[in-house]
DNA sequence: GTAACGTGCAACCTTCAGGTTGCCCATTAT
DNA sequence: ATAATGGGCAACCTGAAGGTTGCACGTTAC
């Protein structure tokens, strides 16, 4: 199950996914063509990044008349800040065992 | 130079590369042909992972003698888990905002 | 010395990600 | 009713990611 976790960090690794992100992070909701507007790129590219970002369950849409919003759900980002967390805590933890056991030994 | 992001979420998106940087976190250090040893893959594929996660400045190389040892160096990931705790913490901040703003319309 | 081991590098293959264009459907405006 | 807008879907193109095999080089062991 740690398939999310490939699907939020390979949906974080794209600048113009992320910049998504922040504006929906910043601005609430948004449609296909207002970000479009704001990108280098055709709305139907941006399509393709929001269902990405949809499939890795980071936005939710929902379809107001003709136009439809997407909406941050953070949910999945929490995951992969946990991952990095526990890495680099068992990073510390082994760097701080290793200093522990120097301080006697002294070699590397 | 959010081109940083870029290397380090894309480093992150592959779980055999997630395997190799729990794996040194939790041991320290580790050669290629160890972690080719742990995982479904050849050695020169690990390699090209290795090379990767160097690029993205999170690992570091050391040659002794014949073999060479690769270390995790977590700053990155200390970068890619800032950034995601601003976005968290910029929806959650537009979150409360709006809670606020309007007591009456609690529908989702 | 010669053999074996650990690496790195290059060439190649196959799959997929990101983009584009084109078409069609639903909704709003005139 | 007709035109225009917003959106999704499919086909297609191109470049790069992940993998493999093969080879060449430095290091340790016999």
């Amino acid at each position: 199950m740690p398939d999310r976790l490939n699907a939020v960090f390979s949906a974080l690794a794209d600048p113009h996914r992320r910049y998504v992100l922040e504006t929906l992070a910043r601005r609430g909701t948004a449609t296909p063509t207002e970000l479009a507007g704001e990108l280098p790129v055709t709305r139907q590219a941006v399509a393709k990044h929001l269902g990405l970002l949809h499939a890795a369950g980071l936005v939710d849409r929902r379809r107001s008349g003709r136009e439809s919003r997407y909406r941050l759900t953070p949910g999945p980002l929490g995951e992969a800040s946990t991952w990095i967390e526990r890495v680099g805590a068992e990073w510390d933890g082994r760097l701080s065992a290793l200093r522990r056991h120097l301080e006697a030994d002294g070699r590397d």
